[in-house]
RNA sequence: GCCGGGGUAACAUAGAGGCCAUGUGGCGGACUGCAGAUCCGCAGACGGGAGUUCAAAUCUCCCUCCCGGCCCCA
C-alpha cells in the first residue's frame, strides 16, 4: 500500500510492468549545501528504493540536480564564478554527503545542463500542441487556459488559488497572471542555451518533466519529492507532461513531510538550516538515519536539541542486542530456535512497511524482537540457530533502514580489543582493581566501552 | 481566505472502535567489587465540547492551537 497524493488515499501498489518500478524523485538546486530537511527526503526515499528492491522489484531510480536556475546564477554572481562551475561544485558536495548517510546512489542523476536537447524539444511540443506560446522577447509561457482540470494534486480549483496568491511581478506579456514559464530567456551575461526563442534557459517545472520523459518515459510509477513541491512544481509537472504525452505523468504521488525546527519549517531561505556536513561531524550515520526513519515519512518531524543525542540512545539498544546475538554464537547454546518470536517479528516488519512504510511501526517489531533476544540469550536459552536466524531478520531489515553497525569494522578491531580484555580479566581475578579499571577507563577514553558480563567481556564502540 | 498535515503519558513517536503500543527519561527490584549492559516490575495518555455506539484516542459535528502549501523550497 502506497498513499498517493493524487488521490489522498491509500493504494495498492502495481507497478505498470511486472516486477519493475521506475521511481522519479525530485532533487536539489545545487547552490548551498544540503541540511537536514533534503537529508530526510533523501533517506525516505533511499529507504523506498531499498525496500522496493528487497521485496524484488527491479527498480529504476532516477534523482535530478537543478544545476541552471535564478538563484545559482545569482550566488555564482556574488562570488564571481561561473554558474555551472558552482552548481559542480555543489554537486559534489551532494555525493559526500549522501555517501556519509550511507545512502545507495540513484541509478540515474540527470543535471538539467545536460539535458538541453530533451528540454527545447518538449517546449517545443507544448507549442506546437497549443499548451505555450512564445513572447517577442524570447520567454515562453505555458497556457494555463488550455487545460481543463488544474489542481488535480493540490485539490483546489484555479479560482481559490488566484484569490490568495500574493502579489508578484508579473511580467505584462503574459495571457493569464497563472501563466508559468517553461522557457525563459537569458539577460545579458547569463548562461544560456541556444533555442528556436532566442538564448536562455528552461523553466524550473520543465526539467522534470523532461527528464522524466528522457530517462524513464511518458509514465512512471512513483514520483516522490517533498510536500513543499506539490504546488505549484508537480502540479505543473503533470501538465506540461500531458500537454506533449496526453496521458498521465505517474501513478503514484508520494511526498514526505517538512522537518520543523521550533515550529518553523526549516529552509534554506529562512536561513534555520541545519547542513548535513556539520550533522555528521557529531554523529554517525545509523543514528541520523534512525531519526528520520523512526517517525512516519508523511507526517511533520520537529527538530530539537537533543534530538539526534536521543536518537543515538535509543539505537544503542538496538546496537546492543545485535552485538549480543553476534557475541552469543561463541557461547555455549540453548536449544529454543525461538521459530515463532522470530517468524512473527518478521511478518509484523513486512507488514509495517507494506502498509505505507511505516518505518517507525517496524522498527518498533525490532525493539520487541531485541527486547525477546536478550532475554533468551541472558538465560542462554536460545539456541545457535535461533541466534543466526535473528540477526539474519536483523541484517534483512537493516538492508532497509541502514542504522546497524557496520559489522567490519567490529570485527577488525575485536581481536585487539580482546586482549585488553583478556588482561584486565585476569587483573579482575587476582582483584587488582585499580589496574583493570584503568584499561577500561583508557579504552573508554578512546571510544570503546568494555562491559562485564557474566560469562565474559564484551565492548562496544561509544 | 482556500487546500493539506498535525495536537497521544516528562520527551519523541506508532496506532485508528473493544485486545499488553515502542523508545528515551524517571522510580523500585534482580545481577554486580565499581561502572555498564540486560531482565522483571511501577507510575504516567490520547487538545476542548457535544453526538453515534453495548463499547470511541480511534467514527460524526462544532471549537481551539500548531505546522506547511498558495513567490522560491526536500
Amino acid at each position: 500500500m502506497i498513499y498517493n497524493t493524487l488521490t489522498n488515499t491509500k493504494e495498492e501498489f502495481v507497478p505498470l510492468q511486472e516486477g519493475r518500478v521506475s521511481m522519479y524523485v525530485c532533487g536539489v538546486t545545487v547552490y548551498d549545501d544540503i541540511h537536514l530537511g533534503h537529508a530526510r527526503s533523501i533517506v525516505v526515499f533511499d529507504m523506498v528504493n531499498r525496500y522496493l528492491r528487497l521485496i524484488g522489484y527491479d527498480v529504476t531510480h532516477v534523482t535530478n540536480f537543478t544545476d541552471v536556475d535564478d538563484k545559482i546564477i545569482n550566488r555564482a554572481n556574488e562570488e564571481g564564478v561561473d554558474a555551472l562551475e558552482l552548481s559542480a561544485r555543489y554537486i559534489e558536495r551532494y555525493y559526500q554527503e549522501i555517501d556519509s548517510l550511507n545512502v545507495l546512489r540513484a541509478d540515474i542523476y540527470p543535471k538539467a545542463s545536460e539535458s538541453m536537447e530533451a528540454i527545447v524539444a518538449m517546449v517545443q511540443d507544448i507549442i506546437d500542441n497549443g499548451y505555450g506560446y512564445a513572447t517577442e522577447d524570447g520567454n515562453v509561457y505555458f497556457s494555463i487556459d488550455a487545460v481543463k482540470d488544474y489542481g488535480r494534486l493540490t485539490n483546489q480549483s484555479l479560482d481559490d488559488m488566484v484569490a490568495g496568491s500574493r502579489d508578484v511581478m508579473q511580467d505584462p506579456l503574459k495571457r493569464n497572471n497563472m501563466d508559468f514559464a517553461v522557457w525563459k530567456a537569458a539577460k545579458p551575461g547569463e548562461v544560456s542555451w541556444p533555442s528556436p526563442w532566442g538564448p536562455g534557459r528552461p523553466g524550473w517545472h520543465i526539467e522534470c518533466s523532461a527528464m522524466i520523459r528522457d530517462r524513464l518515459g511518458d509514465l512512471i510509477d512513483i514520483h516522490g519529492g517533498g510536500n513543499d513541491l506539490i504546488f505549484p512544481h508537480h502540479e505543473n509537472e503533470i501538465l506540461q507532461t500531458e500537454a506533449v504525452t496526453g496521458g498521465t505523468l505517474a501513478r503514484y504521488w508520494m511526498h514526505n513531510g517538512m522537518l520543523q525546527v521550533r515550529d518553523e519549517k526549516m529552509s534554506k531561505s529562512l536561513g534555520n538550516f541545519l547542513r548535513v556536513s556539520e550533522i555528521i561531524k557529531n554523529h554517525d550515520a545509523q543514528t541520523v538515519r534512525f531519526y528520520l526513519l523512526n517517525t512516519h515519512y508523511r507526517g511533520p518531524l520537529v527538530y530539537a536539541e537533543g534530538s539526534l543525542e536521543e536518537a543515538h540512545s535509543s539505537l544503542r539498544r538496538l546496537w546492543n542486542g545485535y552485538r549480543e546475538l553476534q557475541a552469543y554464537l561463541r557461547e555455549p547454546p540453548g536449544d529454543d530456535d525461538a521459530t515463532d518470536i522470530i517468524a512473527s517479528a518478521r511478518e509484523r516488519f513486512h507488514t509495517e512497511m507494506g502498509d505505507d512504510f511505516n518505518t517507525r511501526a517496524a522498527i518498533s517489531a525490532l525493539f520487541e524482537l531485541t527486547r525477546e533476544m536478550n532475554r533468551m540469550t541472558s538465560a542462554a536459552t536460545l539456541s545457535h540457530q535461533g541466534a543466526e536466524d535473528a540477526l539474519r531478520l536483523l541484517q534483512e531489515a537493516d538492508s532497509v533502514l541502514g542504522i546497524l553497525p557496520v559489522d567490519k569494522e567490529v570485527a577488525e578491531m575485536d581481536q585487539v580489543v580482546s586482549i585488553l580484555a583478556d588482561v584486565r580479566q585476569e587483573l579482575r581475578r587476582r582483584r587488582i582493581f585499580d589496574l583493570s579499571d584503568l584499561i577500561r577507563d583508557r579504552l573508554k577514553e578512546a571510544g570503546i566501552q568494555l562491559e562485564d558480563a557474566g560469562e565474559g567481556v564484551k565492548w562496544k564502540k561509544t
